[in-house]
DNA sequence: ATAAAAGTTAAAGTGAACTTGAGGTCAAGC
DNA sequence: GCTTGACCTCAAGTTCACTTTAACTTTTAT
């Protein structure tokens, strides 16, 4: 188990590409010391912040969002589990947000696809006044809020 | 009642966009008539196509999968609620998995991300080999595959 | 008859999260 | 010492799902 890594064992052991960690650090979301020469070497902690960044991802955080997270780990030592738990904590509500979405769409499909409501004015699934409150700006935004992140609205 | 819709109405009636509306018409998703001017309009069963595409989003399909849905339809006649449902029938069990992915990121926001095992090397939730296996191309699409579109996977 | 509102097209722009390419440098093994 | 594979930077390209803009034409209401 080395302690410090190189470019390649990285990629290896987090599944993520090096153009991917590459932007991470541009972004900030990682560091990495350098060797002479000007390569990354990056310190084995890095491997759990990565983790974090996959992991997050998954929960439908955009890596601005991260980026937030990952200030409010304590600089000048290594984050300890507690640390990492403590940011994790908030996503529960997120994540049961969007199930509970799911479920209300798997529910509709039968109920509002199949029958003559999905006519989008009685139907409370796709309702637009609904929508149009919820969601802001039209379709896109609201993908973005609502599908595709999933768990970003507050 | 109208039986035939212009934009606006669409607009109103559907609350998605003049442009989305466009886009979606220029990608074969939904049709129009035209007036003699030019202008489109639409015949009432549009919006309910409408309707089906921006539920389909929400449970996590793209524009290009739905259009490969939609092309199932009847041709020739307007679809019934019958078609509609044999049509979202499958989304069932994406929407299931997705659910069940949420579920597993909830537990293991405590067994994995507060524990050691977020090195990424045992952890069973952010394994590479396992994402590797999955996901095929990084994490991009990876994300694009799990995360955004949450049950594009076969 | 005319003004205002609504609609048209085609092309370019947006944002997120990367990836790719060009043109070079570094490090390890023989 | 030299080759080979890994690595570097910076800029530009990619995908998706739209939105915006510009320059015009239709429709509707007065």
């Amino acid at each position: 188990m080395e302690t410090i890594l190189t470019m390649q064992q990285m990629v290896k052991r987090s599944g993520v590409e090096a153009s991917a960690l590459r932007y991470y650090e541009s972004l900030g979301l990682i560091t990495a010391e350098r060797s002479t020469g000007g390569q990354r070497r990056f310190p084995r902690s890095m491997l759990r912040r990565v983790a974090f960044i996959v992991f997050a991802q998954r929960v439908g955080l955009s890596l601005d969002e991260i980026g937030r997270e990952l200030a409010r780990l304590p600089t000048g030592r290594v984050p300890k589990g507690e640390d990492w738990s403590r940011l994790s904590a908030t996503w529960v509500s997120r994540i049961d947000e969007r199930i509970s979405e799911l479920e209300r769409l798997k529910a509709g499909l039968d109920d509002c696809i199949s029958c003559g409501c999905l006519s989008l004015d009685q139907c409370a699934l796709s309702n637009p006044d609904d929508r149009a409150g919820r969601l802001g700006p039209g379709p896109r935004y609201w993908l973005r809020n609502r599908t595709m992140s999933g768990l970003r609205s507050k």
